[in-house]
RNA sequence: GGAUGGGUUCCCGAGUGGCCAAAGGGGACAGACUGUAAAUCUGCUGCAAAUUGCUUCGGUGGUUCGAAUCCACCCCCAUCCA
């Protein structure tokens, strides 16, 4: 099978400016493409796990990516799918930010120098290089006469922002990108650019640009975004993005989250995110009833093992089980230490505990979660908001503090 | 710059002097049911030393015994005009 047709399998395309000749390009390894990242936060998500899952599946074809990383398009804040102007983040925030990207993308993709042998390896530029120090005089002569105001007005991503407001900075994200493909064009021959569905519009300015400026073809190509069968995007909670940095989202809660997603996207889910051989999921799609329940145990183990490794993976599965199952030791179970100060008079209360173990945000809710029955210690469901403890129950291994069914805490001393 | 309509809690949205911590819906959370799913039903959804007190309706001042609600100024958003 080759890589479009996997990829076509997989359901990871979405659009494309020319099937034939990117198939072309990419089957015979003869693609040097980008896929631009934007720096919205100091950790990746979902979202952009699956932009680096397909150039590992393209590099491996042997063809060579380029991930951007958008210290200048950073500064401007892409519009596409928001309604709203996005905050304004400060430079410092954005070069910190540009460089957890790329520690953390390191780990999934092989950069490396661009030699003569290894004409294969990746290469990470950062368009901060190019596009900050623009004069902008010389800038809208060169490339924004390239642009027809009317028809960028009737590109979707700012349709959709007519009606709420649109500032003239985002208006300009999209040359930005345009911009960026063209430089990348000139300078490592990059011909291909991919990114998420939502960047169409963006990448077609690029494509289209290259065009103009230079009379050369180049080729864009998107990724089906991740949607639940509700049609909403995957890889959000409401805590906000599952993120990809393990001090932000641990492994043990990355797990879960596919642990727990619909049975309607199981399925889904591993043939866009996972590397498993195709046959095997269609083998799982066979299943019905609560044995997807084992569907979903291999999407969450496959791909925490693609983000935090294996040991991390059996860990979280580990926990899982014990927790879930019953029985069996919690070993990596998350804990929380108290200190002396957390005692009045001696004790704590259960409120306290929970506050403390951050499994409720005030004691407020803490104690409608006691007065609800969702509150566990040590499997005794505690019934009394009045229950305290002394600083001897933490000692050893501590106690196990369950709130509904899936969050829980050891506290220890 | 001018005219008009707006800014309410996580979101949408009602509320035009006290009965307002603020209707209704969505979401989230918890309980029952289950398969760690979905659907359904129930509860709950500002904070706390908790039959009470405190803080909140874009901001700042003011009127009043009392303001989300009235007044002044300011900030922000949308639409039309320039």
């Amino acid at each position: 099978m080759t890589v479009f047709e996997e990829l076509k399998a997989r359901g990871l395309l979405a659009q494309l400016t020319d099937e034939e000749e990117i198939k072309e390009l990419i089957n015979n390894g003869k693609a040097t493409f980008y896929i631009g990242f934007d720096p919205t936060a100091d950790s990746l998500h979902v979202g952009h796990f699956m932009a680096l899952c397909l150039m590992k599946r393209l590099q491996m074809a042997g063809n060579k990516p380029i991930a951007l990383i958008g210290g200048g398009t950073g500064m401007i804040g892409d519009p596409s799918g928001r309604s709203d102007l996005r905050t304004m983040m400060t430079t410092e925030q954005i070069d910190h930010n540009c460089e957890c990207f790329k520690k953390q993308m390191s780990r999934f993709i092989e950069f490396g120098e661009t030699t003569e042998t290894g004409h294969s390896a990746a290469i990470m530029v950062n368009n901060a290089d190019w596009l900050r120090d623009l004069n902008y005089i010389e800038f809208i002569r060169d490339i924004g006469v390239h642009f027809s105001v009317n028809r960028m007005l009737t590109a979707e991503c700012y349709k959709q922002r007519m009606e709420k407001g649109l500032s003239f900075l985002e208006f300009n994200y999209m040359i930005m990108q345009s911009y960026d493909f063209l430089c990348l064009y000139e300078k490592y021959g990059c011909n291909m650019q991919f990114g998420g569905d939502d960047q169409w519009s963006n990448m077609l300015g690029g494509t289209e640009l290259i065009r103009r400026k230079l009379g050369k073809d180049a080729y864009a190509m998107t990724i089906t975004l991740l949607l639940n069968s509700e049609g909403k995007k995957m890889g959000k909670t409401q805590k906000g993005a599952v993120w990809l940095d393990p001090n932000k989202t641990s492994p043990f809660e990355f797990y879960q989250y596919w642990r727990n997603v619909a049975d309607a996207d199981v399925l889904k889910c591993l043939r866009m995110l996972t590397f498993l051989p195709l046959e095997q999921i269609e083998e799982m799609d066979k299943w019905e009833g609560s044995q997807l329940n084992k569907a979903k145990e291999i999407l969450a183990y496959e791909l925490t093992q693609l983000v935090h490794g294996t040991e991390e993976a059996e860990k979280a599965q580990e926990s899982a089980r014990a927790l879930f199952a019953g029985g069996g030791d919690a070993a990596s179970m998350p804990t929380c230490k108290l200190e002396e100060g957390d005692f009045l008079n001696g004790t704590i209360d259960i409120l306290g505990v929970l506050v403390k173990a951050g499994l409720t945000a005030s004691r407020s809710e803490a104690r409608r979660a006691v007065e609800q029955g969702g509150v566990t210690v040590d499997n005794e469901k505690v019934t009394d908001i009045k229950t305290v403890y002394t600083p001897e129950v933490f000692t050893g291994d501590g106690i196990v503090v369950r709130r509904g069914k899936k969050s829980y805490k050891r506290v220890v001393m």
